[in-house]
DNA sequence: AAATCACCAGAGAGCGCTCTCTCATGTACT
DNA sequence: AGTACATGAGAGAGCGCTCTCTGGTGATTT
């Protein structure tokens, strides 16, 4: 470490080997026609002063800034709650950019003005690519964003025609395991909680319910709720309103079956044998809720992998996957 | 927006402005020193432009990145555990930093190469500043960071002297507010599940257990778990064998208290009844707990605040304080 | 032995911005 | 009327890096 004020730059290291800034240059960039004995010059050099790159530089020249941005919607229900999706997602973006040595900028866009502040940062190319997860799925920004050339990759797939790549999971296949466990029971009135209808996952988890039911003479009973578990308990206080007979309950979020598990309980309904319950996400709540929740298990660490190598492809000028769908599973415990 | 390859500079404006770089430059950077007239031609040839200030150029100027970032070590206990912690000091941290216009750069540090990855990008000045989250009190990093100049400070304080400035919330006074409420309910046996003894929190929230205790006629009885679900499930057990007698007991964290709830469940004993029961965070699912849980309620978007304001600070080059301490409250429910 | 070529290192031109100096203009004072 | 002084705008020098172009060397070819 040199005492000079601030840090050592190349022409302080190519000075210390010997040999030029361009050939210094080469060896931090990893060039291979540099001959073995210069190489080792200025690796020592540059051990000798702990020289780093300045990354201001380097981007100024190249154009690149090695960073991707993250951006989550702050208001959107899901992404706070303790779900787990947001800091899932966060882990598993952050593993792929650390193994590629890029940063993460992380952007949380609840308010307008933040939402306009992502799309000033992106569009002045502060970062090479932008992620956006668990977006409503009407958002403009992403598709503008790609127009604009920028590298973008969704998590969830775009309501309407999908415009840019995105990563999702297979609700509709996961939903019809669990309903079609239901139905291997014996259940025959089964009923569902609906996420929002203005988010993929809530859509996509009641199109499955509906279809999986469609094959089989139960008819469908529907409650809508917003993945939160308050409205997870009202939810089910409804159906067993609408339905004092039903004998099932598929709910398209872990938390809102809790909610769900509380008010079976307050109702006097024992889990599994009056009412068997199935979730969806496999939270780790779910192996602790009276009783263990039987729950569609979705890879979320592997969403956010996904979407970073999915960006970083794009970033390096290659192709990206329009789609990529990630399979779920039915993880069966003691609540169906 | 122009048609021309890439973004528009500060050059093409000032053509378009009729002026010079360096008004354009006061413009942006809201010099006072410039006529009204000029710098409204400069904004209106900016607004036309659709100019954005590129960021590396301005760093590699001003030796400013305008980015803090934020070091989680993905490795310990709570940080990625459902207890909100994680999402919770993003939240706050963010807030501040978009108030101040500044970037988060988010840094998994868990194993011992990203940690290293954490110090070479910190020393190379990549960042203004670097917050940690939840780091073992004993980690080097923060005061190795620090004594290179590099503004850093750290939730939690610190094991031994503190040489950064760090945020933390009133371990000992929220604690003594649980063992008091808890004694001047008549319980006489009042055990505590303790949280891991190489983290503040878990000493600190033990001592406050042995420290409201002393001036009792109860005697303390301790197990220790690692804040876990599954650990607090253990140790409730184990306090059980240890003490049959007990009427009630503390627990260091909500998520080993929603353990030891099972436990309690599983041993025939009612809560409050039998056993009251008193958390530690009052975590999302506190609330939701069977019987809900009366926890003490830290505030932790505020440490992510405090923590973002004092970085932002220190990078000004003001000074900050060494050391805030936020207070806790405790929140009853029905549990105890 | 001369010519060709591959290979490797250096020179130098910027990337887009900030900021210090310098200078021109207008205002106030003696 | 002449000098002093604000005030506001321009010129120009970098910040640290990459990358193209140029040139010097030694090995290979004819």
């Amino acid at each position: 470490m040199n005492a000079s004020r601030g840090r050592p730059t190349l022409e302080q290291v190519a000075a210390r080997a010997g040999v030029s800034r361009a050939t210094v240059s080469r060896v931090v960039n990893g060039s291979t026609s540099v001959a073995e004995s210069i190489r080792e010059a200025v690796n020592r050099a540059i051990g000798d002063l702990g020289y780093v790159p300045n990354l201001a530089a380097r981007s100024l020249v190249t154009q690149r800034t090695d960073s991707i941005a993250l951006v989550l919607p702050e208001a959107a229900t899901r992404v706070f709650s303790d779900d787990q999706f947001f800091p899932s997602v966060i882990r598993g973006v952050s593993q792929e950019l650390e193994a590629a040595d890029k940063q993460l900028v992380l952007m949380l866009a609840g308010s307008p003005a933040s939402h306009d502040r992502v799309e000033r940062y992106a569009a002045a190319r502060h970062v090479d690519g932008v992620l956006f997860a668990s977006m409503h799925g009407s958002d403009p920004l992403p598709g503008k964003l790609a127009r604009m050339g920028i590298p973008v990759v969704c998590s969830g797939r775009p309501l309407g025609p999908a415009t840019v790549p995105y990563v999702d999971v297979d609700h509709i296949g996961g939903v019809t395991a669990a309903v079609h466990h239901l139905l291997a029971l014996g259940r025959t009135r089964i009923a569902t909680i609906a996420g929002p209808q203005d988010m993929v996952a809530g859509i996509d988890r009641l199109a499955g319910y509906r279809g999986a039911l469609k094959d089989s003479r139960s008819r469908s009973i529907v409650a809508v709720g917003d993945f939160t578990r308050e409205s997870g308990a009202v939810a089910m206080r409804q159906l067993l309103d609408d339905d004092p007979a039903l004998d099932a309950v598929f709910v398209a979020s872990d938390l809102m079956a809790h909610g769900a598990l509380g008010t079976l309980r307050a109702a006097g309904r024992r889990v599994p044998e009056d009412v068997a319950v199935v979730g969806f996400d496999d939270i780790e709540l779910a192996r602790y809720t009276e009783p263990p929740l039987t729950t569609v298990r979705q890879p979320i660490v592997d969403i956010g992998r996904e979407m970073a190598r999915q960006v970083l492809r794009l970033a390096a000028g290659e192709e990206a996957e329009p789609a990529i769908v990630l399979p779920t599973e039915l993880v069966i415990r003691q609540s169906a």
